[in-house]
DNA sequence: ATTTGGCTATAACCGATGGCTATGGACGTT
DNA sequence: AACGTCCATAGCCATCGGTTATAGCCAAAT
């Protein structure tokens, strides 16, 4: 018997309900129009009865939706508290969250508020750029944001942002006039550098996949953003810089310019392969994954 | 937030608690071991939490499993009275099904309990071999039990039930000493034959298809199972009929044996192609489609 | 101590599902 | 008549939910 709904049809259905336009209401529930037209049918057709009659100028529930509704409601209400109640119901579990320091893009404030909410304790952990695993080596850490490369073996990622690499420069440097900047002409210039312990990310900030095995000049080793801009301001080289960073981390003494021919940054959630543990997998799975390749934007 | 759930998990859920043992309660809920295991696992790492502690000697829950249990068994149960009462809100709905006699295999009966209990109107129209679309073409039927190839274009069919040829014989005929018949053996004789009405149906149990365009030669044309078979015994010709058709129309004066090198019949569920009535989509989707190919038994 | 048997997990595969973008088609409005 | 609004359809792709086959674990038995 296929009596059995997903309550994320219901969930659909009573949003659809309450806006009587699909539109609008595929709008507050973050998909396209066409799917939320296609699930609903499905719903109909499995339930065995419409639920919606479309008209020319407006959508009005049948009998049976209106039936339905209130019901539907209760279910999808009653599912949340449920959830709450049998979470709580087990020893409370802290997922230690490590992270870099700018790593920005209020990922921080997205996995802290989120989860605190549904009753899970979540610890952050900062750690120095020193620790490329962010305590998931040491196992001070369960999972950890961080930019790809994954910095050692016996870890998995799923990406969240995938964004362009631009370049820092002192604002008198030569190259700061031109709008966009051909990496070929950065390539001999010295570059503020992540401390070596950082393994493969320092490769990846400096560029290695662009320079054909040709060795960085490196003009100095950082450990936190306030020296690395220090450090390009007073023209001890200059730095690659995630898309997104550059529009945060603004000073009077440095310029950001895109730069062509790079292959984008990726920013991953990370966690030990062998972790199977259900919180982890579930904290991973509350964040979206990047699209594979070039989105569609539209 | 990925909090919806499936029904169905929950009631994966409830069945495996209920037995604490993932290979029996796999059994009871007609689904493989390993898929119920992997449905689980995929439900805790949803929830964010374990259910359930597989020990090495017998499985049991976690304080969450214990807490979610109740809760999940309310859940279920909640939704189906909803549906039921969802489905009762609307006018009733009469469904027709049209049959030909000797379709049997208890799809009546299927048909008839499976959905008068659950609040439908289900009205059985039994058609002669004379309107090959069993009333799907005047609309006097929603949805037909037919044996392919369709009569008709503008139908949709979903495969229930695909079997093997036989042929009935009278009992004295010479063919009636081998267990089992070539077709080569049977081309020349005279067929017992469907009325021409019948249209593409009766080419079908004809052989036409084994036939590389060589005319049957027609012994005489019937109109029901009782004529059949008593032309048969009559010795007028002999009929290509259905392996558990054959099973189920035994009689002292008739023989059925096996033809080699034929397709096998397929009988289907039918409906018209422009017809989405939800009701019509739904009893359909209640009858499981055969395996498409060779089926994997075991 | 090794084998056997019972039970769950993993692997590899496959069709159906659920999402997307782009486009069509019905209908009211201008 | 042309346009705008809105739902449906088409075609595509990743994920899901099922399958069979097989591995791995542990206890009982030889």
């Amino acid at each position: 018997m296929a009596m059995d709904v997903h309550l994320r049809d219901l969930r659909y259905f009573t949003v659809l309900a309450e806006h009587l336009h699909f539109t609008v209401a595929a709008q507050k529930l973050y998909i396209s129009q066409p799917a939320l037209s296609k699930q609903i049918r499905a719903l109909e057709r499995q339930l065995g009865f419409p639920l919606l009659d479309r008209r020319p100028r407006e959508v009005v529930l049948t009998p049976q939706g209106q039936a339905l509704l209130p019901r539907a409601r209760e279910l999808v209400a009653a599912w949340q508290e449920t959830w709450q109640a049998a979470r709580s119901a087990g020893p409370t579990f802290t997922l230690t969250v490590g992270m870099q320091t700018a790593v920005g893009r209020n990922l921080q404030r997205e996995a802290l508020t989120r989860f605190r909410d549904e009753g899970w304790r979540i610890s952050l952990r900062l750690v120095s750029w020193e620790d490329p695993t962010a305590g998931l080596g040491d196992g001070g850490s369960d999972v950890a944001f961080l930019w790809l490369p994954l910095p050692a073996p016996g870890l998995v990622s799923r990406t969240l942002i995938r964004e362009p690499r631009w370049v820092s420069l002192p604002v008198g440097h030569p190259l700061a006039a031109k709008p966009e900047v051909d990496f070929a002409d950065l390539a001999d210039e010295a570059f503020v550098a992540l401390p070596r312990a950082a393994g493969p990310v320092r490769e990846f900030w400096l560029a290695a996949d662009a320079r054909d095995g040709r060795e960085p000049r490196i003009g100095i080793e950082v450990t936190s953003p306030a020296d690395t801009f220090e450090a390009i301001a007073s023209g001890l080289g200059v730095a690659l810089i995630a898309e997104k960073n550059a529009q945060l981390y603004q000073r009077p003494d440095v310029v950001h310019r895109p730069v062509r021919d790079l292959a984008p940054a990726e920013l991953a959630l990370v966690w030990r392969a062998n972790d199977t543990r259900p919180e982890v997998a579930a904290f991973v799975a509350a964040f979206p994954a990047a699209p594979s390749g070039a989105a569609g934007s539209q």
